[in-house]
DNA sequence: GTAAAAAAGGACACAAATATCCTTTTTTAA
DNA sequence: TTAAAAAAGGATATTTGTGTCCTTTTTTAC
């Protein structure tokens, strides 16, 4: 569904929402370890999410680290997808033809495309604070089990 | 959403589906022509959909090519997505972690279930013939307009 | 039985995604 | 004003996905 980029993209987002704040910045360290995410890579996603204003906010030096805005909390999850250019997969023919078109439809589009009207909305409709209300609910989890897993 | 590779075997199989039959078996050729498809990777992929038994019949030499019994069109799509292995996208968790799971579920879970189900559920309930008959319906295409496009 | 047709298979090439490492810049605190 | 901390940036490595090419095997028609 997502790249590895968009995963991460979005559990490092949602992770400095939670554990973050303006006067609580994290450092590239805790959030990898805190999302199970390649740190180095980590930091170039976080690098792309920084740019242009977009939705997290980093200071440099001592006491620097990532934070996010008011203003970012309210974002939609999709602006995260956008500032990894990650927004195919609300766009794209599920055949994969050039694209998407009411006027040429692949034989799945109508099934698809109720489908993607959903993932579109999850994406637009749900605003990043809302995913860290959802996880303060309690029992959310953003990382991997640590340890070995009992097999069921 | 999906690889190239599962692009193009869902193209595949629906185009020799819809042209192809025991006594009139399609080359390489024509289908990667007809679905706009790389040919000598296209047919490393009808490869794996032809082991096993599974999805796509062939036969070699002339008069040869690949075709579809009336068993398999009747078998569900996701039959596709299983021998080019790339059911992942109907079990995987959004956000990226090792599993999807009730118990462990990622901040996005409940409203992402729902998409999964349904997505789930289009892969499964669907047939090869089906997506045949809706093509048949008219209107509907597998391959991408050829020649200049006016832009809208 | 020989030649041609076609898929199967193997080896390789290229590109994109993922990941790591090292240097540079910025900022703070002492 | 200097040292340390931290992100930013650049270069490169590794892996995976995509794509091509050539040889081999199977099958058919003559
Ligand atoms: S044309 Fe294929 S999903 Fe819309
Ligand atoms: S745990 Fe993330 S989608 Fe189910």
């Amino acid at each position: 569904m997502l790249s590895k980029t968009a995963e991460y993209a979005l559990r490092a987002t949602i992770y400095i929402a939670l554990k973050g704040s303006e006067d609580n910045k994290l450092g590239i360290e805790e959030i990898a370890q805190g999302i199970d995410s390649p740190k180095s890579f980590t930091a170039k996603i976080l690098q792309l999410l920084t740019q242009n204003n977009r939705v997290i906010s980093s200071v440099r030096g001592p006491n620097g680290g990532f934070f996010l805005t008011d203003r970012a909390r309210k974002l939609p999850v999709k602006a995260i997808l956008e500032a990894v250019e990650e927004e195919s997969v609300i766009t794209k023919c599920v055949l994969g033809l050039k694209e998407c078109s009411e006027t040429r439809p692949c034989p799945m589009h109508t099934q698809y495309k109720a489908i993607k009207k959903q993932l579109k909305q999850m994406f637009e409709k749900t605003s990043i604070q809302q995913l860290v209300d959802e996880f303060n609910k309690g029992n959310y989890f953003i990382d991997n089990l640590k340890g070995v897993r009992k097999p069921c």
